[in-house]
DNA sequence: CTCCCTGCAAACTATTTGCACCGTC
DNA sequence: GACGGTGCAAATAGTTTGCAGGGAG
């Protein structure tokens, strides 16, 4: 990632290789404040608008993928920045990340069939994780 | 779904209806502030409160289904209030709904994979449809 | 006649923007 | 040293809420 921001030529500043190695560490999906809050323990001053200008430049440059979700909000994924699937948990909000090989076929008869250019998809399921499940 | 409201003791207004009635007509997923143009031509003094009001006792009665798109904002589909896929034209934001049936199956292997309960799921493809592509 | 519902405006949340100062290159 | 980046505060967009008056049951 920091060599797709010098690349475009952006400055490598404390703060955004901050918001970097949050997102390249972090295995969750980490939301724009869970962000904030892992930064700010290095760079006390960091203001949250700082937190958005980053990541966004990072998703213009395709390093992370947002994931708006209607109720959590946006979460962030600077690992596989391409299509993938989700299995969300509705109670904990623990997200995974599970491999669906069918989809590229999926994709393709979707295309024949509708008449579109399909160049990217979404799936997510929701559900509740083990953990969550045994407490009930 | 006037049926619903009804059974579930909620009183059917005028503006109730119209927007029962945008959700039924409307062959695509309309957003918010489009119902809210079409309510108000029978009904002008309608507000904007009242539709979402409407609109989440609908959703929350299981009527409709909320799409959240990051950037599109939400969406609500009144004709199949259950998980289905929709096929998104990123340029005229032309919605279609294509069957998978091949979701159940993933569903079942990724529950069994992943120890998850799955109860939900939400599949989009996005691209460009006919008449897009050929105004390129 | 009783509440539930509506419509207005204000409140809220999440995100973006303007601008003066600062620090990387 | 120049200019892109930061941090603050204010602006914005989308949605929700409080409350007084009005109409469905």
């Amino acid at each position: 990632m920091t060599d797709a921001l010098k690349r475009d030529g952006h400055r490598l500043t404390p703060q955004r290789l901050a918001v970097v190695a949050v997102l390249a560490e972090s295995k969750g999906h980490p939301s724009v404040e869970r962000i904030y809050e892992q930064v700010k323990k290095d760079f006390p001053t960091t203001s949250l608008a700082t937190i958005y200008k980053t990541v966004n430049l990072l998703k213009e440059l395709g390093q992370v993928l947002e994931l708006g979700f209607a109720d959590l909000g946006s979460r962030y994924d600077g690992h596989q920045p391409w299509p993938h699937s989700h299995v969300i948990c509705t109670r904990c909000r623990r997200i995974v990340d599970p491999a669906v090989p069918a989809m590229a076929d999926i994709s393709k008869r979707l295309a024949r069939e509708t008449g579109y250019v399909i160049n990217h998809h979404r799936l997510d399921f929701f559900g509740l994780c083990p953990a969550c499940r045994k407490r009930d």
